[in-house]
DNA sequence: GACCATCATGTTAACGCTCACAGCCATAAC
DNA sequence: GTTATGGCTGTGAGCGTTAACATGATGGTC
């Protein structure tokens, strides 16, 4: 890596092009009134000198850094990853760039420190992956002067953007396909109690269990990993409430129970069936391939910097709710076939 | 979120607290010769007025920002992302703050664009995730005036820091596994030809075969995807070479194979065994619970940060491996039992 | 030919901070 | 009583850029 000579300035290059340092702010800035020799001799000027410009001080008088904070909680969850790529991918294109900041616990003040952080550096726009609702609230309360997009299943003020993959939408898609295949009894392995896409998946099942059932023998709750599901699924199996179908809040879940009934000798998809969430890339390859429904991650990471991107330039608040989809393999079948 | 009111400067605390703007300077970057009364006033005055450092003019006098820029590529793969949330978590408790960016192709102008605007930006270090000798060659042309630390399997000069899990000896560790278990004929199912990682598994991999096998015959490519990692295992399975165990460069594709045999009606482990790499969390519950090499990303994340800062504060380059570990579970045992 | 609009360019003043330097007041040393 | 020393504080300049205004040239209109 080769060294650099002291950094060119405006009025170096002014200074090489023959024209005042204004001139050159103007072609930097592409500002209409400069006649085409000029800019020219200035863009050569910049090349020759290999002169480029300094942000910190276009960012102290202007007030603005181009740049975008994202706040994402540091979770394994791969999902929350994918969206921090692709909002990062879009910024850029649109000639941001990313500033991140991790939620290392669910501290409301870790909250309000990074957002004045953000605030601090002059960044243009924020986003914050808020999967509890103590951190919407934190994120509420927060004195926050740019616009804003929250990715959460939370209901948010109006002149708030939001987008999310719409969860129920997704579990009622998943208890659907099972309940057309004859399912009656189906249970459910949720998410941690705290997580609103846990709670979300977890009121789309109560809400479709028929009025018989009793909703505390058919649940248990995992911490989204494979071997809370694992665990979860031996709770289940130990019970009475005889289930036909299983309804997982994740695919690790749903591996852990697939493992589980694999141990038991219990054949899916013919003696119990399965459904997953999320559609991670290793679905396509359990034994068996998992039914599930996937959550593009992707899409929603560049929907949601669209949104702030058009909120920074004046367009009003959007609430973006996108359908995720079912996926069909082979976890789910007819009943005690 | 409160709206601000026009944002208080450090004229404004001086004034409030009676004292000169240098003072408050002083009080914000713990001088020592500033008195306990006057520098409780300032700080009085500060949060009375809500001030709030202007970072982008600090940024200009200083040439410095306090911001660590980090390159990642933008995989799914979830390693690199444990990564980068710990490096920022490490970043941060150290008071820098984290710029990133995802190389979204494999073109060596990317990276230098984006190192140009970490100068740009004012960066006092970086870190970038390289994966392909094509990256690693274009950090290593690009102009860099800042300590960096290269996440890499690739050698670098003595006066770079770099770190790594040590590749070669977590696939040694994987192929001892087997052979102590009895195996002699072990396949392979490679990543994609242009990975550092994958060559490196690959590379100890074809050091360990007997004289006498056919390396041909017994390696598949996989793009370290579930399904590439199936259709290999496939291809294995319809030749001729007749392997006992399969070494898999990644956890996903041995997922993959895991599928391939079982659908082959082949039991894992009796008739066949299988070892993958990286210890994802799925592979708790995959059936059989796969036997893998431990990748601690989070680890490495940590330590690669702790290099770039140590080396911002001075201190000479430092090249650090880190050896992985053998997690025996279910999916190896000695052959055709 | 006088006038006004328009384009192209230059001049000056911020933006909010840190750095280098200068000054003041104590206390200690002779 | 003078001089040195060191702790605490203030003054002024300047970092590199953009914004606001001023200026000079050009060209069309009456």
């Amino acid at each position: 890596m080769k060294a650099h000579h002291a950094a060119a300035t405006m009025t170096d290059v002014a200074q090489a092009a023959g024209v005042s340092h204004q001139t050159v702010s103007r072609v930097l800035n592409n500002h209409p009134s400069v006649s085409s020799a000029t800019r020219r001799a200035v863009l050569d000027a910049i090349t020759s000198l290999d002169y480029r410009r300094n942000l910190a001080a276009r960012a102290l008088v202007t007030g603005s850094s181009h740049v975008i904070g994202i706040l994402v909680s540091s979770t394994s969850q791969s999902g929350p990853v994918s969206n921090l790529l692709a909002m990062e991918s879009v910024a850029r294109a649109r000639g941001y760039w990313a500033s991140i900041a991790g939620l290392r616990d669910n501290d409301p003040q870790e909250v309000t420190d990074i957002i004045s952080h953000f605030t601090d550096q002059g960044v243009d726009g924020i986003v914050a992956v808020a999967q509890t609702q103590a951190t919407v609230e934190a994120m509420l309360a927060a004195h926050v002067n740019v616009p804003t997009v929250l990715l959460t299943a939370a209901t948010v003020p109006a002149e708030i953007s939001s987008a999310d993959i719409d969860q129920a939408s997704g579990a009622r898609k998943a208890l659907g396909h099972l309940r057309e295949l004859g399912h009656v009894t189906i249970a459910h392995i949720s998410g941690p109690e705290t997580d609103l896409h846990a709670a979300a998946r977890h009121g789309a099942w109560l809400a479709s269990l028929p009025a018989t059932a009793d909703p505390e023998a058919l649940m248990a709750v995992g911490d989204w990993s494979a071997m809370s599901g694992y665990r979860a699924a031996c709770r289940l199996l130990a019970g009475s409430s005889g289930p036909t179908a299983i309804f997982a809040a994740n695919d690790r879940m749903a591996y852990g129970a697939l493992r589980a009934l694999s141990e038991h000798g219990i054949r899916v998809p013919y003696e119990m069936s399965i459904v997953g969430f999320d559609d991670i890339e290793e679905s396509t390859c359990s034994i068996p391939p998992l039914t599930t429904i996937r959550q593009d991650h992707t899409q929603l990471g560049s929907t949601a910097m669209q949104s702030l991107i058009d909120a920074m330039r004046g367009e009003p608040a959007r609430c973006v709710k996108i359908d995720p989809d079912l996926i069909v393999r082979n976890s789910a079948g007819a009943p005690n076939h």
